[in-house]
DNA sequence: CCGTTTATAGCACGACCATGCCAAAAAGAA
DNA sequence: TTCTTTTTGGCATGGTCGTGCTATAAACGG
């Protein structure tokens, strides 16, 4: 047993603690001042475990990309699970549940989809983020292929489709409504954006017009 | 003719410093200081002309927003022009060549799509630019509904979409598409924009699956 | 008990910021 | 010319920021 806390608990606390400063009045006002005083710490108290205001912020971001991952993943493993088949709808249900942990529906996921996407700017002009907002990308291009070329085999993919152009456009789709939603949340109720993603999948599929 | 230069002209001029610092360093640099220096004023001879930072950063956001309406109309008006009746092939070419514009397939293009969304993006925390941000949005919104439903009414919408769903779905889409590609510009490439855009256009027709 | 490490708290400095205010220069009107 | 208005330049204030550094307090090891 350490000390008396866990300094990576301590760590993940103040991470939160930036969370809900950058959502509440933006990525800009995440400083180390109002980042301690949200957490309820004094400034040097914070400044014990990170070594400055640039590592609080790539900590921070990387502790996001890990939970929103860990989100993902969990569903991506129930899809995968090959010890037990699913039908096409349970796989149908199961997809659009893993992709719709990337919107804003709730508060919890409002939270990180406004946190990632302050990170995501905020990587373009600071080279020290790059890196972890390339990452997130890199993966959820990967798992958007992977769930595509799974239907494909399966021959539930709309035929002559292009997997790689069209794992780019779900991508595309699922950043734009995330953007909208995050930044206009009483013009994009949860369940527009549901639907618009169910409609987007059903146009994947070579499926019945019915 | 005024003294010697026209006081709106010299404003625009510093809204495009604003533009230049945005896109270069981001948002948060744009202060009254760094847009003098880039503009090659003197810091009080920019606050002649505009009250404030404030007033600055709405004279820009408007200013950015009129722009880009400005190039979309244009196209729409081509579009709707009943003088000269235009064939579908050619209606599809107004389309795509409109919705591009949304798209930063060059450098002023990437330009107005980074300064547009980084005013968006501070819209959210900063209740005096809200107004302009769900401006241009319902605008688009309507430009895309305008232009799905005379799709439909002429028949060329895939049969049994909801026209409104279709917008957000269409709108979410340019967004995500705009966002990916000022973020990550080498990862994105224009043509890999235009598929994306073209292979989404193709999908909301009914057309021959040739 | 004492010494060492860890944690908390905060001061002080220099940098950058917006802004109120003022002074000088430039341009037009008389 | 002289007067007025516009334009430019900048000083001083008060604020926030990151960070180097120090000081107190707490927990641990002996």
């Amino acid at each position: 047993m350490p000390k008396i806390v866990d300094p990576e608990e301590r760590r993940r606390a103040v991470a939160e603690a930036v969370f809900r400063v950058i959502c509440r009045d933006g990525i800009e006002q995440a400083s180390l001042r109002n980042v301690a005083a949200e957490a309820g710490l004094a400034i040097g108290s914070v400044r014990h475990y990170f070594a400055g205001h640039t590592e609080l912020m790539v900590f921070a971001m990387r502790e996001m990309a890990a939970r929103l991952m860990t989100r993902l993943t969990a569903h991506a493993e129930r899809l995968l699970d090959p010890s037990a088949p699913l039908s096409p709808g349970e796989q149908r249900e199961i997809v659009a549940g893993m992709l719709a942990e990337l919107l804003p529906l709730d508060d919890e996921r409002r939270t990180e989809v406004v946190v990632w996407l302050s990170f995501a700017a905020a990587a373009r002009t600071r080279p020290e983020l790059r890196a972890y907002a390339d990452e997130l990308y890199d993966g959820l291009l990967a798992l958007t292929t992977r769930v595509l070329e799974g239907a494909r085999r399966s021959g539930r993919l709309r035929p002559g489709a292009d997997v790689a152009l069209e794992a780019r456009r779900l991508c595309a789709l699922l950043d734009g409504l995330a953007l909208e939603a995050a930044f206009y949340p009483d013009r994009l109720e949860p369940d527009t954006l549901l639907a618009v993603l169910r409609t987007h999948l059903t146009a994947l599929t070579p499926g019945p017009p019915s």
